[in-house]
This record gives structure tokens, sequence and C-alpha cells, in this order.
DNA sequence: GCATGATGGTTACATTTGTAACTATCAAGG
DNA sequence: CCTTGATAGTTACAAATGTAACCATCATGC
């Protein structure tokens, strides 16, 4: 029987992998507009995906329903969405984020992708490409696809 | 300037992967011993490395110092750890794991080797490969590397 | 049309977590 | 020695989170 080893462990490397990605980001998110980490999930997803339910945002980001509830609760105050009846099913509320909204967004962005730019450039281009496989690959083994938005 | 798309985002999908397999390997230790996800890698921590203090656990598995604080009370409590102060630095508190903490982390041990072994299973041997290099590189490219516990 | 059960979303409550302040100890400089 | 500032660890308090109960609405079958 072999010896678990933490350093070569997996979900503990992805753990601390993970970690140290979402600190970095959170701090452009935190310091320009005080977002919470759920609050920037469900900007960003609306953004990319125009109108949806809380969830829709919920599925596709893995978040618990009350996270969302919540962010977008504190996103409506804020301005920047909009809450709108379904008028077919009342019970689902269409979410759209507000020009406010979209603006805000539009400022994080290129900060965003710079972050993982910035990363992605210390490596050469074949790393980079076996770094991407890898993910893909990661996701498969571990069952974490999209197929609960469409 | 590019777009951001999540499905595509880096640490948008190291943070769902992370959190997919955190899942599922705690129902593990969750269900067998009532254990926080703090307090196993408290335990795995000590398991591997022998006597440590809590700031060195906290480090090399990138926990909060209160989260180590109350995993290595909680752990004392159950009297799977022993904690002793340094003799020569009176700040410093040496942890070791007793017979029964050793004894529970031998139970466990397999069935987290386990889950690996079966994640890894449902991958050919190239995207094992594959998958393994990936690691390194992202781990590389995110300065997360150990040079912390020495 | 009216039970029954499911679904989207909210909220009260308990638990977990982080922040910041605290204690105790050490180290360096005067 | 005696400050001053750092460090290991704990804890009080506030904020974030999850669980479970809830409300409103819908869909189904009688």
């Amino acid at each position: 029987m072999q010896e678990l080893q933490l350093e070569k462990f997996l979900p503990y490397r992805l753990n601390r992998a993970a970690a140290a990605a979402s600190t970095q980001l959170s701090l452009i998110y935190r310091r320009k507009y005080a977002l919470t980490v759920p609050e920037w999930r469900t900007l960003s997803t609306l953004a990319q995906f125009g109108e949806l339910t809380a969830k829709q945002i919920g599925a596709h980001s893995s978040m618990h329903k009350t996270k969302v509830s919540r962010a977008v609760s504190s996103l409506s105050t804020r301005r920047w969405l909009t809450r709108e009846r379904d008028a077919t099913d009342r019970r689902l509320e269409k979410l759209n984020l507000t020009s406010r909204g979209q603006q805000a967004y539009k400022q994080l962005e290129p900060q965003m992708l710079g972050f993982e730019i910035e990363l992605l450039s210390r490596l050469t281009d074949e790393e980079r490409t076996a770094l991407l496989h890898g993910m893909s690959i990661l996701e498969k083994a571990l069952g974490v696809v999209d197929d609960r938005l469409a």
C-alpha cells in the first residue's frame, strides 16, 4: 500500500492552487469596488450571458442559492442589476445588468484578463498548452463539465 | 482587447475543480470521523511531517491561523494530538499526533488514496501524465512552491 | 376547481470564518 | 536591565455561509 504524500496529493494541490489564484484575484475587485466573491461571480456571469435567473447563475457558477440570493439583492441595491418577474411563470425573476453594472464590469474585465495573461506570460508556449490541456483533463476526471446552463 | 469568458477563465475553472474535489473527499472523513476540513488538514499534515508548530501547519496547508488554532484545539480535545511548549522558545507549541491520532489517520489514508486512484483511473496513461504535468506548471506559474516548511 | 407535490426564491437561525485586539514571549538596541 | 518592536498563538466580535423552514407560484391528477 502506498503512502499519502500531501505534496503529491491531487486534491491538496488543487486547493492550494485555487486558493492562491482566488486570493490574488479578489484583491482587484475588492479594492476597486468592494465586491465580494459571490457578487463578482454574479456580475460576471450576467455580463457574459445576459438575462438569467438566480437559479441559473447558481447552477453555472456552483454557488449555493442563498449566496446567489444575497449577492443579487446586494447588486440590486447598488442598482447594478434589475429584477423582473417572468410574465408566464411568476416564480422566476429575470435578472439583467443595468448600464451601471455593465460599466463597472467593463472596468474590471481587463484587469481580470490581465491577471491571467500575466500569469501565463511566465510560461513558455509549450507550458501554456500543457497547462490548459491538463486543466481540461482534470475537469473531465472530476466530472466538472458545463451542461447546466444551456 | 479580448473578452472574458468564465468557462475559459483559469481562476474560475480552478476554483470549481478544487471545490468539486474537496467536497467529494470531505464526505469520506466527515462520515467516518466527523472531521472538518481544517481538522483533516491538520491531522494529515502532522501525520506526514511529524512534530510541527501550528504556524508551520498553517503555512504548509494555506490555512488561516485561527482555523489552525481551532482545529488543533479540537483535535487536542479528542486526544488525537499533544501540545508541548518549546523549551528554548516558549512561544512555540510543538504538536504531535498521539497513537490514537495516528491510528485514525491510518484508517483514513487508504480511502484518501483510493479517491485519487479512482479519479485517475478514469483516464488513459497519457491523460494522467498530461494532468500531472499541467498541475506542476500551474503551481510554478502561481508561485505555489513549498519552501515554507523546511 | 381544488388537493398534492414540486420549484424559484427568501429568510431565521446556527455554524463557520476572518479581523482585530489581546497575551505571552522573544530579540535588538540603548 | 529596559524599552521597542516583532512573533506564536488565542479569543471576542463581526461578517459570511449553510440548513432548514418558509412563501408564493406552478403543474398534475382527481
